[in-house]
Formats: structure tokens, C-alpha cells, sequence
DNA sequence: GCGTGATGTTGAA
DNA sequence: TCAACCTCACGCC
């Protein structure tokens, strides 16, 4: 689940379930029990996201930073919450015993949650690239870097310092899209390519929070369209190129390659993408 | 029941 | 470059 547009959507999802509300905040897991004790009973009064970091902000307590991780996963439910499972680092739940049908999110496997201070907060932005699902982040700042990197463009978007929210999906996706050589060094990405890069991660991202999946195939594309058969795949949306290997590439119908590159899964079709 | 892998990041070697 | 951390679903006995 976990890239920019899942902590995007969260953030509007806290918004929603509990801005204005005064919330109950449990740890059944257990580390992060101190700081529920302190939030039980405190009004949440916004949620944010830069990135893959979420932000619960509590006017009298601070912020609470939460990063899901590699395997971080939010349950959502309304009405009462049933007795939560032991791996449950945080349960936040509204308190009105009214007619209103109650909300509970539970969250599992984050990376970090933990409570911190403005300055904290300030100090983690700092250390962030511009965010595409981000009104007013500016792309051109990633290209300053990307421009004067030996690094290949797969690494750059990866590199939370360059751009922050890109995952391993989107990394794929959007350089198949702008058929670029994944191991293509930052340094020899046109401006021109990059404008292009940047504006399609803000399409492609926005629409992921909306749907809350990534879908990156244009329509003429889709399986449907080329007369293949429907895709089915665990991660939920509709890609051309990533955990694709095993199948032909949509475009050329020639063969997807995987590789490692920094310990993660690398996608691209050799012949769509050039350098 | 056991082994595996996954949309991520950090810190030590 | 590598291990560590966090959790769960899936395939294979």
C-alpha cells in the first residue's frame, strides 16, 4: 500500500473521521502507550502529509509522526470498534457516545510512530525533496539535483531527498510512460523530459489518492483494449511494468526484465524504455 | 505449520 | 552493501 498517495489519503481520511473531535488513543501493542495517554482525550485539529510521512496534529501535545514503512497498514471501521488484535501499535477512536455512528482507525507494522515537537516536525520537511501531491512543491528543485547527479534516474526518484512520496511502483510506471532507461544517469534527463516526469507523477499520484490505488495504463493500453486477458494482481491496480515480468510488456508485447538495484525490485521493458 | 516476500528506511560495516 | 525492524498473506508441505 504505502506510497505517497496511501499517506495522502490517510491524511484526508483523519481529517475527515476526526478533525474537530476529541479522540481516544490506545496502544494495545503496547510501544506507543505513553504517548496515547497523553492524546486520549485531546481534540485532533488537522492531519498532513509530506511524502510518505503522516502528521496528526494535537494543538496541546504536539504532533504525532507516523511512517508506515514497508508494511504499515491502516483498518478503518465505523460504529464500535470490536476488541482490537495484539499488533495494534495505535487505535485512534471518537469519543461521542451520541446517536453519531463512531469511528475507529487501527494501525499495524508502522515503521514509526511517535510523538514529536514542532521543531521535529520542521527538521523532517527540511530533510524532504518537494512532494507532488503537494500544492505549490516545486519540480524544478528535484531537477536541480537530478541534473547534477551520476546517479541513475531509478535511484533519484527513490531518493526521498530528490522527490518525496515516489515509491517502487511509481518509479517503475512513470519512466516506462516517458519511455526512459531506468539506469539512464540523472545528469543526461533533459529539463524538458523531467517537466514531463513531474507533471504526470502530480496526474498519476492525485488520482491515487482519489482511487486509493495506482493506476498508471492509459486506456488504449488496459488488457481489455489490446485483447488480452484481464490482470490480476494482489497489489489492486491496473501498471504496465511493475511485478509485470511475467508477462508481455502492453505496448510491444515484447518481454518485461526485473532486476535488483539498491535492494529493491527493478521493472522495465528493454525495448519501450531507451537510453 | 513453515518459509517467503512486499508499495520502506536507518544505521553500522 | 548489508542487516535490522515492523506484519501478514500466500504457497507449499
Amino acid at each position: 500500500m504505502p506510497e505517497g498517495h496511501t499517506i495522502h489519503r490517510l491524511a484526508a481520511d483523519h481529517h475527515k473521521a476526526f478533525a474537530g473531535h476529541k479522540v481516544r488513543a490506545t496502544s494495545p501493542q503496547g510501544k506507543f502507550s505513553d504517548s496515547a495517554a497523553l492524546i486520549t482525550g485531546q481534540v485532533l485539529e488537522t492531519a498532513e502529509a509530506h511524502g510518505k510521512h503522516l502528521f496528526l496534529g494535537f494543538a496541546a501535545t504536539g504532533w504525532v509522526h507516523i511512517h508506515l514503512g514497508l508494511f504499515g497498514k491502516y483498518t478503518w471501521g465505523t460504529g464500535e470498534a470490536p476488541p482490537p488484535t495484539d499488533t495494534v501499535r495505535l487505535r485512534l477512536a471518537t469519543t461521542n457516545a451520541g446517536a453519531n455512528a463512531t469511528a475507529y482507525a487501527d494501525l499495524r507494522g508502522p515503521t514509526t510512530c511517535t510523538l514529536i515537537t514542532d521543531g521535529e516536525k520542521q527538521a523532517i520537511h527540511d530533510r524532504l525533496g518537494p512532494d507532488p501531491l503537494r500544492p505549490g512543491d516545486d519540480g524544478g528543485r528535484a531537477y536541480a539535483r537530478v541534473s547534477r547527479s551520476r546517479t541513475s534516474i531509478a535511484a533519484l526518484l527513490m531518493d526521498q531527498k530528490v522527490v518525496a512520496g515516489v515509491g517502487n511502483v511509481y518509479r517503475a510506471e512513470v519512466l516506462f510512460r516517458h519511455g526512459i532507461d531506468p539506469y539512464r544517469l540523472g545528469r543526461d534527463v533533459t529539463r524538458r523530459e523531467w517537466d514531463a516526469i513531474w507533471a504526470d507523477l502530480v496526474d498519476l499520484m492525485r488520482e491515487g489518492v482519489r482511487n486509493n490505488r495506482i493506476d498508471t495504463v492509459r486506456p488504449e493500453h488496459t488488457p481489455e483494449a489490446m485483447g488480452r486477458p484481464p490482470r490480476v494482481d494482489d497489489h489492486g491496480g491496473e501498471v504496465y511494468v511493475y511485478r509485470s515480468a511475467d508477462r508481455p510488456c502492453l505496448v510491444c508485447g515484447g518481454g518485461i526484465r526485473t532486476a535488483d538495484l539498491a535492494a529493491r525490485n527493478l521493472f522495465w521493458c528493454p525495448s519501450c524504455q531507451r537510453a
